[in-house]
RNA sequence: GGGCGAUUGGCUCAGUGGUAGAGCGCCUCGUUCACACCGAGGAGGUCACUGGUUCGAACCCAGUAUCGCCCACCA
């Protein structure tokens, strides 16, 4: 048997023996074939390709503190296949593979496994260990969690993400992406971080960046602020409550309705449309609020919707963006009473003055909105100012879309990116970007245009937590200790990535930090987000390596998914469009979901339940690949192990039947590509078939319609193996009888095969490998994308449809067996072949092919019929002793 | 409330104006001379519904229903 490994059998430029096993098999070409593309540096990006050659892909980082499902299984196949397709184009393909290591999902992971929790207050500690190392799955309780400074949190965080890595890399070699493993980065890694700190540094030199302190969505479980991108609107039960105003002129009550009657010590106004009717006499006058007897005034605003509630609302400050909206534009007083924590505050506010209302306050210090909520509803009750009993309703609430809790409106100091969503110019410009970015599919784009025509707000970039980066300023303290906002210090870009917690500002000394007439560092880390939109400069080495990113910037090709259109997609354009007034990438490329059989999205619980490495050990990289590959892109999935298998039974088809044509002469022979033996006319019409194939699927993958080419190659495949080899195989075998025959199909096999395995190649890159080590040269990887034209000169005017005419032929002779219940290769002594009178001259052309192949050993009356199909009648078959 | 997809045989899906397709599943056979991780043959659909345009509609237009998703919606 032939040596296989490719390893050890380094074959010259020339083969002339074919070595085809004897038995073929999908057993372990998964691990040699990543051993031996991994030790040729088969995909290892040449940094010498001028950017016309270059095809750049933005791969999407994949989040390594989560696991993978079968749904980054899915999506990164359909950019491998497109990788592959690329660099068969004669691309030089960027494709490198980036972690998302950044953001909350490690911090908590890292507090978990190593038994460690951030204090930035604390100082950094040389070689420090931590007090566990991964706790047989058990999570370390906070109350044992030992405090650490934030860049030994961060340490610990990129140590243990590493560690994922690998793993994460083992599987993305299993299934065979064709990634330049020396090209990897991580969102927490140095590079990154400087990327991001440079970046932002030039947004804030520019103006794009600007801080302020306005009421803006707070989650209440982590402490922290949350950009809009980051919510996500949940149903959530809530109450209307009616509940009585009394009009300071004596004229009686004015009710209003509210679902959060707890914020009734934060009410300041009392609104309704201008137009309504209802309370026109009202405008101008005030009004006290029940229990706390805050005098407040009755106002018009055209944000207030007549139709809902009571059509009169009480604007507190914060119970929603309305209220901000009319805290801004009413010009209204600022009375907050939720604190960061989701807490009222302690102390009692000085805009209640009543005793009774201050006696009420204190009772509501310190408890949750909920609890609060029901003490409040209590008073009303108790004052008679609770009108009718609270109503059930479901309403919707924002949510941070990792939390667990409504989120409250609070007023902080936070840092924003301009993004159109306060500039019409700037949003029109984002517009336009997103109009000039190809999405595939079409019909993504509208999400684009959607989010950006509905933004409200800049970007809100800005996190009250640790393991991100963080922002590279501080702040110089006055002589009573408090901080200048207004003109923050900042480090040369030359010196990032920094860490103003541990590091220095220019000019000052490490004992300044927190002292009057010091310095003191901003204490916040960049949204993930903020981060992750640079992608394609921290891989394509903004800043760092100017020659490397004129060559793969801006990029080619964004992968990703439908979800984050809004996140990662958008904020990608928008730094690009501040930094270099362009796109990104040219194209973006959105996948769908993976469904489970219940049609519901496959969560990542459930995901887990099928680790994508068991997928790939059971069925083999190529079968779960080549059901990847059949779901078009942003189309959902459904999750189909009976896709996997069909796959399996393809790339088992592809060994068997390559190994079969490639057996036709003497091992020594070399198999010939020549297209000038090629003479037969059923061979000839093969190969006209096959070129319009090789169109169809080329034209197929530059629309990014990989289904597509793999449909029309797979059908072809199929019919190339039951029909067209059938017909061909005994004048491929008999060299004797008539050599010009013989050769006529040995090269259109050769031509056919050679043609298919490329065709193959992206969707099933270890079968078809498999297959050219046994009879060619390199790697069918770099081999080039097969073209048309040659296969149209071979096949010369022939008529594709002489293969489909002489298979109909075919079929009908079989079915007659097929109907007699004998087998397939019991002769036929005599028989009259109807077939369609437009077919007739093309069965003719095979008719010696077709009476081989259907074993006609007598008279064969070829008949025209009147209808479209192929009919066999008055069949003479023979004995099963004339078989032999 | 605005929008985007989807709706084709039991299942998963192709099919953008010209006589309904594939694979799986099912039924009937066959088979070890490429392939049992197999081969051959067969049955099975008024293309969600209602109108319209057209010589002709699964396909184009209008509307309806159901499902999924995006955006908006906290009084």
């Amino acid at each position: 048997m032939a040596e296989l490994n490719p390893l050890t059998s380094r074959v010259p430029a020339t083969r002339a023996v074919r070595e085809v096993p004897d038995r073929v098999s999908l057993d372990g070409v998964e691990e040699r074939w990543d051993a031996s593309w991994s030790q040729q540096g088969l995909y290892a990006f040449d940094r010498t390709a001028a950017r016309e050659q270059v095809y750049s892909i933005d791969t999407p980082p994949p989040t390594v503190s989560g696991s993978l499902h079968v749904g980054h299984v899915f999506s990164y196949t359909h950019t491998d296949v497109v990788a592959r397709y690329r660099r068969m184009r004669g691309a030089e393909v960027f494709y490198p593979m980036g972690w998302d290591d950044n953001g909350l999902p490690t911090e908590r992971r890292v507090q978990n496994y190593y038994g460690v929790r951030c204090d930035p207050s604390l100082p950094y500690v040389e070689g420090f260990v931590p007090p566990h190392q991964g706790t047989d799955g058990k999570a370390v309780k906070p109350t044992d969690q030992v405090p650490v400074s934030r860049r030994n949190f961060i340490e610990l965080c990129v140590r243990l993400s590493a560690e994922d890595e690998q793993q994460f890399e083992a599987l993305w070699r299993r299934l065979g992406l064709s990634v330049d493993w020396s090209r990897t980065y991580q969102t927490i890694g140095e590079r990154a971080r400087a990327v991001a700190q440079a970046a932002f540094l030039r947004n804030l030199a520019r103006g794009e960046a600007y801080q302020a302190e306005a009421p803006g969505l707070w989650d209440v479980t982590f402490q922290t602020a949350v950009a809009q991108a980051e919510l996500e609107a949940r149903d959530y039960p809530g109450a209307y409550h009616r509940v009585a105003f009394h009009r300071t002129d004596g004229g009686g009550d004015v009710h209003i309705e509210t679902t959060r009657p707890e914020l009734l010590p934060a009410c300041v106004a009392l609104i309704a449309h201008p137009d309504d009717e209802r309370y026109q006499h009202l405008f101008g006058s005030t009004v006290t609020s029940p229990l706390f007897g805050v005098e407040l005034p009755v106002l018009a605003h055209p944000a207030a919707e007549p139709d809902k509630g009571a059509g009169i609302a009480m604007c507190c400050t914060f119970g929603d963006l309305t209220d901000v909206q009319w805290w801004r534009e009413l010009r209204l007083p600022t009375r907050s009473v939720v604190g960061r924590d989701g807490r009222l505050q302690r102390e009692t506010p000085d805009w209640i003055t009543a005793d009774g209302g201050r006696a009420l306050y204190a009772q509501l210090a310190g408890k949750t909105t909920f609890s609060a909520r029901e003490t409040v509803v209590a008073g009303l009750r108790d004052s008679g100012e609770l009108a009718g009993e609270p109503v059930a309703t479901q309403r919707k609430a924002n949510f941070y879309e990792k939390g667990d809790k409504p989120l409250e409106i609070v007023t902080s100091r936070q840092w924003y990116i301009r993004n159109g969503g306060r500039d019409e110019d700037l949003r029109a410009a984002l517009l336009t970007r997103g109009a000039e970015l190809g999405f595939h599919p079409e019909f993504m784009r509208v999400r684009y245009e959607n989010w950006v025509n509905g933004l409200n707000g800049d970007w809100l970039v800005s996190r009250q937590r640790f393991f991100g980066v963080p922002f590279p300023v501080w702040y110089r303290l006055d002589e009573d200790g408090s901080p200048d906002h207004g003109n923050p210090l900042v480090p040369a870009e030359s010196a990032l990535p920094i860490d103003p917690s541990t590091d220095c500002p220019e000019g000052f000394t490490e004992d300044q930090r927190g002292a009057p007439g010091g310095f003191a560092a901003d204490p916040d880390v960049m949204d993930t987000w903020a981060t992750s939109s640079l992608s394609p400069l921290i891989v394509g080495g903004w800043l760092s390596d100017d020659d490397l990113f004129s060559r793969v910037y801006p990029m080619d090709l964004r992968p990703q998914g439908q979800d984050i259109i809004r996140t990662w997609l958008f904020s990608t354009v928008v730094r690009s469009h501040l930094e270099f007034g362009a796109l990104p990438w040219s194209d973006a490329a959105i996948s769908g979901w993976i469904l489970d059989p219940d049609r519901k999205k496959m969560s990542k619980s459930k995901g887990n339940v099928v680790t994508p490495m068991g997928l790939l050990e059971e069925h083999g990289s190529d079968a779960v690949r080549y059901w990847a590959a059949s779901a078009k892109l942003g189309t959902d999935a459904a999750f189909e192990v009976g896709q996997m298998k069909i796959g399996r039974r393809l790339a088992i088809k592809v060994l068997n039947a390559s190994k079969f044509a490639l057996s036709f002469g003497a091992a020594d022979e070399p198999v010939s590509l020549d297209p000038a033996h090629v003479t037969r006319p059923i061979d000839r019409a093969m190969l006209a078939g096959l070129a319009d194939v090789v169109e169809t699927a080329t034209a197929a993958l530059e629309a990014y319609d990989h289904t597509r080419a793999l449909e029309v190659t797979e059908t072809f495949f199929w019919t190339f193996c039951d029909d067209y080899l059938e017909l061909v195989k005994d004048r491929a075998y008999a060299a004797t009888d008539d050599p010009a025959g013989a050769a006529s199909a040995r090269a259109a096999l050769g031509i056919a095969l050679d043609t298919l395995l490329r065709l193959f190649a992206p969707v099933l890159p270890f079968a078809t490998e498999e297959v050219w080590s046994w009879w060619r040269e390199g790697s069918v990887h770099r081999a080039a994308w097969p073209t048309a034209e040659p296969l149209r000169v071979a096949a010369g005017d022939a008529d594709a449809g002489v293969v489909a005419a002489a298979g109909a032929a075919l079929a009908a002779l079989r079915k007659v067996k097929s109907e007699a219940k004998v087998s397939m290769r019991t002769p036929i002594t005599a028989v009259t072949l109807t077939v369609p009178a437009a077919a007739r001259t093309s069965v003719e052309l095979a008719l010696t092919d077709l009476r081989a192949a259907g074993r006609v050993t007598g008279t064969l009356d070829l008949v025209s019929g009147e209808d479209g199909s192929s009919v066999a009648r008055d069949a003479e078959l023979g004995t099963a002793e004339q078989r032999a």
